[in-house]
RNA sequence: UGCGAGGUAGAGCAGUUGGUAGCUCGUUGGGCUCAUAACCCAAAGGUCGCAAGUUCAAAUCUUGCCUCCGCAACCA
């Protein structure tokens, strides 16, 4: 395998307009930083590059609802994402954001460099313009009626009623979803990246250089190009982002996607001028950190990129995560349905590792995995406090009590003993693979498992038993216990870095380093260490209820807002059902009930007969407007008057959006009387 | 719909080139008392999504189906 001289570890911009979540932890933040410490114990040269992505479309709509500028939006949540990434222990070495001067200068060079090379090519398409809101719509933000299917709330790109793949132009009666204005096609030109003419070259590259990437990342890939690579616009019209360095470029940004990755670029030089060599050169190993959302933007469009501006490197792995559930449900933030990092910090101070073992233990590494409250606390209260901060306490108590803190002269080492440091060098090198291979939650066990002989070493060899027959024994089970604490220091630290502080203070310590982890002399006879502390906190019931309280709150709140949606009703059966009669119909005749301001009166062919039916929709439909309409009627309700009017069966009506009634009216020629089921 | 990735004990996950199904937590029983009622030992618990096929032998290979997730060209 190759070797390689230093590291450069990115982890994907977190999008600044909301707060990070422990979706993002568990699949990016945590990941990349267990890596980059793992690596900096190690006394590697690694730097670890993050920052916000501060442009694009939703920031400018976020501000424009809010009524402030979009600086004012992403200056609001890089602060709350820098602070609690810091107050969490992600240790990137900079933590930048795309609005910066550097970031501009760097992805515009970025552009010039391409473009130079005629890496690019320009094409004038027509694209839906919005003259309310003055700018051109994603097709995202443009809705209408579906050809299709008539469903009226459908996207420009898909209709989620039928679910066709829509394209905007498609749409019937096409709305734009910012201003609500009809929307008009306007010209415009852009530059596009031709991925097509990358595609043999990332095939060979992903598909035979890069054989070890997880399956998830190379499948997507594969997918991608059995469809074929197309050019892609590397530039949009709006007006908040990097501007276009070329000519007639006015009103023209760089595209989001295009300008977010360079920000790795940009905070690499913002950290260092020495920047190129963690780029351009090929002793450099570089690792993208990202959600399966990001695969394609990391393994194809950001290596073409790279390799059209010539010069750099390529990242060597992209240990994509898939996405982590929140108690069963998808974690969304525009539904509230998280755990928000600076909320949990707050409303667990102090535990920080709890979260960060919980996240690393469940992390989605081969497929999506759900988060709940209960397995946090399970994981806390019964793994980290009861094996790891149950065995540290055991030992530090033990040698306080019997040795007065002082570490203990060691009597010859029986097959035990030489066991337990046998043990811990393999549990070592496991770690040190597993990590390497970007299997943290694997290296997470072995880590434990650490903890886990010690607790058993003490239970076999009974020292508070044997103190009393054999205390010379007793000086080498305390002593061989205090190495597997210090070990436990050092292997700890990439996983739990606030633990690892504490342990060593615990030990009074501050010479511990990875190459001595699992060694017999790592806390050398006399050392005197530290009062016996606590390393973990229990998470108690009434924290946990706090926090399901506060997502069901999150679930009633989303409930009120799709109020006009309810419930389904309690399940009835076939018969039930099929006692009631309804017919397709036609209104013959209609006429205002007087004195009254919702009622019409109806009369209707069912088929059968001709019938008086009340209906309450004059608000929404005046009389010669329902004539001839073709119903759905339910006949065999019983009578009812109504203002002294017998009523023989009830129209069916839908309520729309705005709660207008609407008919529910058969599709094509159906025959009067014909049965509906 | 197409493509990709999953579906293994109550929960979360391992299972290398096909050869007796493993780990952690939880559960049950026992032991211990140095320790945050923690720790140690043992047991119970699985027709490995379903169906068919290849094979002496399939969680593992082939095919079909069911199901969950992602992507599908301007969605970041």
């Amino acid at each position: 395998m190759k070797k390689f001289k230093r590291y450069t570890v990115t982890s994907a911009l977190p999008y600044a307009n909301g707060p990070v979540h422990i979706g993002h932890l568990a699949g990016v933040y945590i990941p990349s930083d267990i890596y980059t410490r793992y690596l900096r114990i190690k006394g590697q040269d690694v730097i670890s590059v993050c920052g916000s992505d501060e442009h694009g479309v939703p920031i400018t709509l976020k501000a424009k609802k809010e009524g402030i500028t979009p600086q004012q939006v992403v200056d609001r949540y890089h602060k709350i994402i820098k602070d609690s990434f810091k107050e969490f222990g992600i240790e990137f070495d900079i933590y930048s954001r795309t609005s910066n001067k550097i970031h501009h200068e760097t992805a515009a060079e970025m552009f010039r460099t391409i473009n130079e090379k005629g890496g690019f090519i320009e094409k004038t398409t027509k694209q839906y313009y919005d003259t309310e809101a003055k700018q051109f719509l994603a097709d995202r933000y443009i809705t209408g009626t579906c050809p299709h299917c008539n469903y009226e709330a459908a996207y420009g790109d898909q209709c989620e009623k039928c679910g066709t793949s829509l394209s905007a132009t498609e749409l019937i009666r096409p709305k734009s979803a910012i201003s609500g204005a009809k929307p008009s096609l306007r010209e415009t030109r852009h530059w596009y990246l031709p991925l097509d003419k990358s595609q043999a070259f990332l095939e060979k590259w992903i598909l035979e250089d890069h054989k070890d990437w997880r399956p998830l990342v190379t499948g997507q890939c594969k997918s991608w190009f059995q469809t074929g690579l197309q050019p892609r616009a590397v530039s949009r019209d709006l007006d908040w982002g990097v501007p276009v360095p070329a000519k007639n470029a006015e009103g023209k940004v760089l595209y989001v996607w295009f300008d977010a990755p360079i920000g790795y670029i940009s905070a690499t030089k913002e950290y260092t001028p020495d920047w190129e060599k963690y780029w351009k050169n090929e002793d450099t190993k570089l690792v993208h950190f990202i959600g399966k959302d990001n695969i394609v933007f990391h393994c194809i469009i950001f290596p073409a990129m790279l390799k059209s501006a010539g010069d750099y490197i390529l990242p060597e792995n992209v240990p994509a995560n898939a996405f982590l559930n929140l108690e069963g449900n998808k974690i969304s933030t525009s539904k509230n349905w998280a755990v928000w990092l600076h909320e949990y910090l707050r409303d667990f101070e102090g535990q920080q590792d709890a979260l960060r073992y919980a996240l690393t233990a469940a992390a989605p590494e081969s497929k999506d995995n759900d988060f709940t409250w209960r397995d946090l606390q399970a994981k806390n209260n019964n793994e980290l406090t009861a094996v790891f901060g149950n065995f540290v306490n055991r030992a530090a108590v033990l040698t306080q009590k019997y040795y007065n803190n002082k570490v203990p002269q060691p009597n010859a080492f029986n097959q035990e003993d030489e066991a337990v440091f046998e043990k811990l060098v393999a549990i070592k090198a496991k770690i040190e693979n597993n990590i390497e291979n970007y299997h943290f939650r694997a290296a997470l066990k072995e880590m434990m498992q650490a903890a886990r002989i010690g607790n058993k070493y003490l239970a076999d060899s009974e020292p508070w038993k044997l103190v009393k027959i054999d205390p010379e024994r007793v000086k080498t089970i305390l002593y061989v216990a205090l190495q597997i604490t210090a070990t436990l220091a050092v292997l700890c630290e990439p996983f739990l870095p606030f633990t690892a502080v504490k342990l060593k203070k615990i030990l009074s310590t501050n010479f511990l380093n990875w190459e001595n982890a699992g060694t017999k002399n790592i806390l050398p006879t006399g050392h005197t260490i530290g009062k016996a502390e606590l390393l973990f906190a229990k998470v108690e019931d009434a924290q946990i209820e706090a926090q399901m309280k506060k997502l069901s709150q999150a679930k009633k709140n989303n409930q009120m807002e799709n109020k006009s949606i309810a419930a389904q009703k309690a399940t009835i059966s076939f018969e039930d059902f099929s006692k009631a009669d309804i017919r397709t119909g036609t209104i013959l005749e209609a006429t205002k009930v007087p004195k009254t301001k919702k009622l019409l009166k109806l009369l209707v062919d069912t088929g059968l007969d001709t019938r008086t039916v009340v209906s309450g929709i004059a608000e929404y439909y005046k009389p010669e407007e329902v004539l001839g309409k073709k119903v759905s009627i339910l006949i065999n309700l019983a009578p009812r008057k109504l203002k002294g009017i017998e009523s023989q069966g009830m129209i069916l009506m839908a309520e729309d959006a705005e709660g207008k009634l609407i008919f529910i009216t058969p599709q094509g020629d159906a025959k009067n009387g014909t049965e509906v089921n």
